[in-house]
DNA sequence: AAGTTGACAGTTA
DNA sequence: ATAACTGCCAACT
């Protein structure tokens, strides 16, 4: 029996990390697009606070995950924003200003 | 209980 | 293309 305190939605983050999970290498999905395909479609800032909760060594490739028109989603200049840039540009996935083609690169399951 | 926040998105100007 | 504004909803104060 889980205490109390504890948050209930555990498996609500699971669902969400295991869709981002499953986009391929060298490709990216939006944050509306992971929560549709988890079944929380409307809740795109419910999946960015559960990526925010990732431990720092978790194997989710939460690098994969963009704002809809293709930009990082951390604000440019920010440590965090190099470094989600330089993640997707090992993989294969160029970042140009901050952005990715969507078109090019956008999953499509 | 009420107000604020945010790794978002869509529409309008 | 950019910016302002609105809608959204769970978590947090």
């Amino acid at each position: 029996m889980p205490s109390a305190s504890e948050p209930q939605d555990v498996s609500r983050e699971q669902i969400i990390w295991q869709v981002v999970c499953s986009i391929p290498v060298g490709h990216v999905a939006s944050y509306s697009q992971v929560a549709e395909l988890a079944g929380f479609k409307g809740l795109a800032r419910f999946v960015g606070r559960t990526m925010g909760q990732l431990p720092e060594g978790s194997d989710v490739p939460w690098h994969r995950v963009l704002k809809q028109d293709g930009r990082i989603a951390f604000p440019p200049e920010s440590n965090r924003f190099y470094y989600q840039s330089r993640l997707l540009t090992e993989e294969g996935v160029p970042v140009k200003n901050g952005r990715v083609s969507m078109s090019r690169f956008r999953w499509q399951p």
